[in-house]
DNA sequence: ATAGGTCCTG
DNA sequence: CAGGACCTAT
């Protein structure tokens, strides 16, 4: 591709650069690719794009188009493009464009039917007992039935919902049925007693919006209200009686009752346990299977089989030792690595002639903070990344030979991370409900627009309550692709921390004092450049360059973590529109920089997938 | 009203 | 880097 190009894409896409501004300026930005591909004041930048730009995806090749037209912010809208790179599964996540939120409508119809079907079983057993006789009033059971609480109030307002469904035909066939879900009632009430089936109905939450049981409670509440407004409270003592006298005269009657009740109450109890847990997999999963996550969260259904059979596989390692951090190592080794492998090219790119780092992708350092870049492609890189396409065999041996070092270097860090997980507490948030069970380990399920369905969850065992120093350096790193993160990139990237409003609005305010800096140096730079510099195309930003140095000391002040070369890139843009927009006097408007920062926020990359997946503090 | 952003100050 | 004032979009 030829640089020129390059250039008068990146130009073109400021929106500064075409208001009002003469065309022969225009063309006098326009870079030489000579110039270009030179050394200027001892900083280069290397633009060079080759022909293998024609392998790219159309969509991504924002810079490789020889149409001198095509705009960053064109790019930009191409990369929001939800339709983009299908394979991938993913969705972008910027923060413009709205969580996709998937309607439930057909899992809703399937559990109204399940229930309905419920219903009927129970209804045709109730109607089987139409023909028993009407009998005589003790009070024998009265207390019996009292102790069972709530859970009876459930099943009279279900029998009175039952037999308001029965129809209002015939009032003694109405009595009948009365009588019979009055029996229906004592013969659960006895089972629960018996076999401690709990009724799926006596939950103390009652939103969970797509669980089975919603419907049922929806019908219970339906009903309540049905049941409180009318009169038949009056009848439950009657009722009673007449059941207790049933009861005596057909005690086998009364077991065969109770063993198809029993069966059809635990199918019905065992039938919505399973559907709660199928819809929450990641129940079972481990705390740092974010990828797998990320990836469900933002895949199409039809690709989530892996991810299920991976929670499985998580669930079988979990059921063991609840206190030790072991149960996601084999996720950890089974996730494909290589898929990712476009990911490394920044990295791998600072092997280029002029960077003196020595050939490695990540730190240890950053190896500690994060994981193996194991999600597919996400849909969202920058274009900028698209320059790039140095997926050489080369880089992806050193990827899988990095990758093998993470992989000891995770196992490592996950035994020695501590855990607060309290087997004293079993909260697990669900969505918006909060369930409480004696059995299952603490995990944490971030709520987010995305995973509205509960079946994207995610789950993390150990929560920070606050900031540390680590998130404040994971932040700054992160700076390096995201000057702009969404909130939901944010809880992404720091899910081991508490997520509050405080929290998040403190992490905010780190991105904002970053760009703070961010944008001084770079006003300051272009400053000094209009003084030194007579033409933009001499502008440049290499990572020799004080400039840079001045932005590596603040953002990777220890120098551990290798600074990808889109953040080069993004940083010479953002230079040369401050540089441009001061020539052009811009800066007399107070609001000067709002141009540029609309540019600059375009220029985000998706931040990498370690990132998101392993505990920074 | 709230969230998220900039600008200024310490 | 945090706090606060202020602005803007939803």
């Amino acid at each position: 591709m030829n640089p020129s190009v390059w250039s008068k894409s990146m130009y073109s896409s400021s929106s500064l650069f075409f208001d009002g501004y003469p065309a022969e300026h225009v063309s006098s930005f326009q870079l030489d690719p000579v110039l270009l591909n030179s050394e200027v004041s001892g900083v280069s930048v290397s633009l060079h794009k080759d022909s293998e730009d024609i392998t790219m995806p159309p969509e991504r090749a924002y810079y490789s188009s020889d149409d001198a037209g095509s705009s960053l912010i064109c790019s930009s809208q191409l990369e929001l493009n939800p339709s983009r790179d299908n394979t991938t599964g993913h969705l972008p996540t910027r923060k413009h464009s709205p969580p996709a939120s998937s309607s439930c409508g057909y899992h809703e119809w399937n559990l109204n039917s399940g229930h309905q079907a419920k219903r009927a079983r129970v209804e045709h057993i109730v109607k089987g007992m139409t023909s028993s006789p009407a009998v005589h009033c003790t009070e024998g059971m009265t207390s019996q039935h009292e102790e069972s609480g709530g859970m009876l109030e459930n099943e009279s307002i279900q029998d009175q919902e039952l037999a308001d469904r029965s129809g209002s035909g015939s009032r003694t066939a109405g009595k009948q049925l009365e009588s019979q879900h009055q029996h229906l009632r004592q013969l659960r009430t006895r089972l629960n007693h018996v076999g401690g089936v709990t009724d799926i109905a006596d939950s103390k939450y009652p939103t969970w919006s797509n669980s089975p049981e919603t419907s049922t409670r929806d019908a219970f509440k339906d009903s309540y209200s049905e049941f409180q407004s009318s009169p038949s409270r009056k009848y439950q003592g009657w009722k009673k009686v007449k059941l207790m006298n049933y009861f005596q005269s057909k005690p086998e009657r009364i077991k065969l009752m109770a063993d198809v009740l029993k069966y059809e109450l635990s199918r019905a109890v065992s039938r919505s346990v399973d559907s709660i847990f199928k819809s929450v997999p990641l129940l079972q999963a481990s705390p740092n299977d974010g990828n797998a996550e990320t990836d469900a969260s933002l895949q199409p259904p039809g690709a989530k089989d892996d991810k299920d059979k991976l929670s499985c596989c998580g669930n079988s390692e979990t059921r063991g030792v609840p206190g030790v951090q072991t149960e996601a190592l084999s996720l950890v080794v089974q996730k494909p690595r290589l898929e990712r492998a476009d990911q490394f090219v920044l990295q791998s790119r600072s092997r280029a002639p002029h960077s003196p780092e020595p050939p490695v992708p990540f730190s240890h350092d950053s190896a500690l903070r994060g994981d193996m870049p194991s999600d597919p492609y996400h849909g969202t890189e920058h274009a900028l990344r698209c320059l790039r396409h140095e997926c050489s065999e080369d880089s992806r041996a050193k990827f899988e030979t990095y990758g093998a070092h993470w992989n000891s270097v995770k196992v490592r860090s996950k035994v020695n991370s501590r855990s607060v997980r309290s087997p004293q507490t079993h909260a697990v948030l669900v969505g918006n409900m909060l369930l409480e069970s004696p059995s299952l380990p603490r995990v944490k399920m971030e709520s987010e627009g995305l995973r509205k369905n509960n079946l994207y969850i995610r789950t993390v065992s150990y929560v920070s309550e606050g900031l540390t120093t680590n998130h404040l350096k994971k932040a700054k790193h992160m700076f390096f692709y995201s000057r702009y993160p969404s909130s939901l990139v944010l809880k992404m990237c720091f899910y081991d921390v508490q997520f509050t409003r405080c929290i998040t609005s403190q992490l905010i305010k780190w991105f904002s004092n970053f760009r703070e800096f961010y944008y001084i140096q770079m006003e300051k730079f272009a400053r000094h450049a209009l003084t030194a510099v007579a033409d933009v195309r001499s502008l440049t930003v290499g990572r020799e360059s004080d400039l840079f140095r001045a932005l590596n000391m603040h953002y990777n002040k220890t120098n551990d973590f290798q600074v990808p070369d889109g953040f080069v890139e993004v940083a010479e843009i953002t230079l040369r529109e401050f540089y441009v927009a001061i020539s052009m006097g811009k800066d007399r408007d107070p609001s000067w920089k709002k141009a540029i920062y609309k540019v600059i926020c375009k220029l985000d990359s998706d931040v990498p997938a370690e990132f998101k997946s392993h505990p920074s503090g």
